[in-house]
DNA sequence: TATGAATGAGTTTTCATTCAT
DNA sequence: GATGAATGAAAACTCATTCAT
C-alpha cells in the first residue's frame, strides 16, 4: 500500500526527518542554554520542554531521559568546538607564530561572543569526575587542540621561527593550560588582565 | 532541665557553644566532603546528615537551610586555604624566588593531598555564574592570593632578584592563571604534564 | 485515490474487509499473547501495536480505545474455547463414559499445549471482579461447558451407565470444579499431581 | 545527653515503635483492600496513601517503593493464613473425619466473611507467574497447608477411620484443589453449587 | 489506511523543610 | 539538643489518546 505513495512518501520522510532534526536541535539548544545559565545543579526538563515550547512529554519523545539530552548537549558542543577556530587549510599558508596568534585570538573571541560555551564545558569538566563517559569524549577534545597545536609549533621549530630546544608536545599543552587558566580565572575576576598580554608572553616563550 | 544545673550553668554554655560547633563542623564536613565527590549536583542534605552520623532534623537544627550549610561549607573553604601557605612572615627571610617557588610546590603539594579542596572551589567558582553572593567570597579569596604574590615580585624587583621592567600586579595574575589552568587541566588531563615544567618558565618570566 | 479505482470499489471492499480483519487479528493476537506474558498490570497498548509491527496510532484505528481491544481479546479467546474440544456431534457415537474422558483429557491437552488461554481467562476471571461486562461472558462460557457436561451425564445416567442418583447438574459443576481447581493449583505446584488420578477420581463418582 | 532521658526514652521508643507499627498496618491494609477491590492492574500509591489518611510521601517514608508496600500485603496475608483454621492442638482430641470437615467449613467461612483473603490471593498467584520472588512464597502456603491435611490422614488411615489405600500426600493435594476450583469457580458462579456437596464426595473418596 | 508527532493527565519517587515530642 | 514523623512541592518519566498529514 505504501508503493502506491512511494514519491510522497519520500519526501515526507525527508521533511520529518528535518522536522525530527529542528525539534531535537530545539530541544538540545534549550539544555545548552539552561545548563549555561542555572547550571546541571538547577537543570529541569521541564524548563527545556518549557523553551523549546513544547510539552514535557514531547522532550521524552525526542529523548528517553535527561542524560540523553545531556549526551545531546555534549555533542552540540563538540560540534561547536569542531567548527571554526581549527583551520587546517591555512596551516601552510601563513607563519606558524601569526597561527598561533589566531588560534588565540579566535578563542578569545568565543569567549566574548560565545561565553555559554566554556561555561557548559566548564559544566561538563566537573562532571566528567563522576560520569566516567564523558571522561573519554573531553580527552578527545583536549587531544584535537593538543595536536593541531604541536603541529604548528613542530612546524616553526623546523623553519626556525621557534627555539629549537622546544618540546612541541610540552609546549602545547603550556598553550592550552594558558587558556583555560585564562578563562577560568575570568570567571571570578573578569577584569584582571588583558588576554594579549599573555599572548605576549606566549610569544616569549617561543621565539629565540 | 537546666535548671537543675543552675550553677553551672556558665560552664554549661561553654561546653555548649563547643559541642556545637562540633556538630556544626561535622555537619559541614561531611557537606564538603559530599560535594567534592558529587558536585552540587548530587548534594542531598540527608546524604550530608547520615555522614555526620545525625539526623536530618538536627541538620536543620544548626543550619536553617540547604544554603545556610552550603555557606557554612565556603566558609571552611576559606579557612583552609587561608591556613597553611600563605607564610607571610617568613617574607622577609627569604629569597623573593625561592618564596614564589615554595608557593608554587606548596600549592602543588595540596593538589596531592586534599584535592577535593580544588574541586569544591571549582564547584563554588561555577555557581558564582548564578549566585552573586559567592562572587565577593572568591575575589576576596583571588585578592589575597593575588597581594601575596604581588607583594613577593615587588620585593623581588626591589632587590633586583627579578626583572626590572615587570608589571608586578598583571605578573602575579599570570601566576595565579598558570596554576588555575594547570588544576583545570589535570581534571581531564591528569598526566599531561609535570608541574616543574611550568614552575621553570614562570622563572624564565620573573628572572632577567 | 479511491475515485481513480472507482470500478473495483465492490472487490476492494471485500479486499479491505479481509486486510481490516487481518489487522485487527493481528492486534488482538499481540494483546491476548502479552496478558498471558505480563497479566494486565503490564499490558501496554505500545507493546501490543510493537508486537503487531504496527504504529500506535494505527492500534487506535482498529480500537478506539485499550478497553476496546481487550474485548477482542475476550471474543479471541471465547472463540479459542468455543472451536475444538465441543465435539457435540459426537455425543451418540461414544459411551458417555469415553466422552467425559476425552473431554478431561483434550481439556488438560489445552493445558501443555496453549497455557496461554487459560492465563488470560484466568486474568479475565479476576478482571470480572471489578468490569462487571466480562461477568455474562465468563457465565456463558461457563455455561455452555456446563451444559455440556450435563447433557453427557443425563445420557450416561439413562444408559445406566453412570449412577442413577446422580444430579446431572450438580455434577457438571462438580467436575468443572475439578479442572478449574486443577489448573489453578498448578499456577503454583506445578507438579503436585497427576491429572489422570483426577480423572479415575471422577470416573468413580459417577459409575456406580 | 540521651542518657539523662534513659527511662523516657525508652518508653517513647516504645511508643514511637507501636505508632510506627500502626501506620505501616493501616498502609498495608489499605493495600490490601485496594488490591482486592480493584487488583494490582488498578492498585495507585496514592489512593493507598489516601485511604490510611496519609500524605503520598508517607507511605514512601514507610515502605521505599511501591513493590515494598506489596511485600508488606504479602506479609500480611500470609499472617492471615496462618492465625485461625490451622488448630494443630486439637489434632489428637478429634476425629480425623471431624477434622477435615471442620477445616472445609472454616475455610468456607472465610470465604463467606473475608472474600478479599481469596481475591488477593488470586492476584498473588498470577502475579507469581511473572514476579519469581512470589513463587516461594506462595508454595510455602500451599506446603502448610498440604502438610496439615496430609497429617490428619496419615492419622486416620491409622485410626481405621479412612481407607488403607490411601495416598496420603495425594489425597490432601486433591482436597486443596477442591477447595481451590470451588472458591475460583465462585468468582464466576457464585451460586452454582452448595458446598457441602463438595464436603460429601471428599467424604465419600476418604471412607471406605 | 497508516503513521509520526504531540500531549494531558497521571505515576512513582524525591527532597528540603517543618513539627511535635 | 535531637529526632522520628510527616509533608508540599516538585522531580523525571509514562501512557492512552489525538491530530495532521
Amino acid at each position: 500500500m505504501s508503493e502506491t505513495h512511494r514519491e510522497q512518501d519520500g519526501h515526507e520522510d525527508e521533511t520529518r526527518a528535518i522536522h525530527r532534526d529542528k525539534r531535537r536541535r530545539a530541544l538540545v539548544l534549550a539544555a545548552y542554554q539552561l545548563i549555561a545559565e542555572k547550571g546541571f545543579e538547577q537543570l529541569r526538563t521541564r524548563d527545556v520542554a518549557a523553551h523549546a515550547n513544547v510539552n514535557i512529554s514531547t522532550l521524552h519523545y525526542y529523548f528517553t531521559s535527561k542524560e540523553d539530552l545531556i549526551r545531546g548537549v555534549v555533542d552540540h558542543l563538540l560540534e561547536m568546538f569542531s567548527t571554526s577556530p581549527t583551520p587546517e587549510q591555512e596551516l601552510d599558508d601563513t607563519e606558524p607564530l601569526q597561527q598561533i596568534r589566531t588560534m588565540f585570538l579566535m578563542t578569545h573571541h568565543r569567549f566574548q561572543t560565545q561565553p555559554e560555551m566554556f561555561i557548559v564545558l566548564s559544566e561538563l569538566v566537573l562532571r566528567s569526575l563522576r560520569d566516567t563517559s564523558l571522561q573519554p569524549v573531553l580527552q578527545r577534545l583536549d587531544m584535537g587542540w593538543h595536536m593541531y597545536l604541536q603541529h604548528i609549533i613542530v612546524d616553526g621549530i623546523q623553519r626556525k621561527v621557534f627555539r629549537a630546544n622546544i618540546d612541541a608536545g610540552e609546549m602545547a599543552t603550556k598553550l592550552i593550560i594558558q587558556i583555560k587558566g585564562f578563562f577560568f580565572h575570568r570567571i571570578t575576576q573578569p577584569k584582571s588582565i588583558d588576554f594579549h598580554s599573555i599572548l605576549d608572553d606566549v610569544e616569549r616563550l617561543l621565539l629565540p
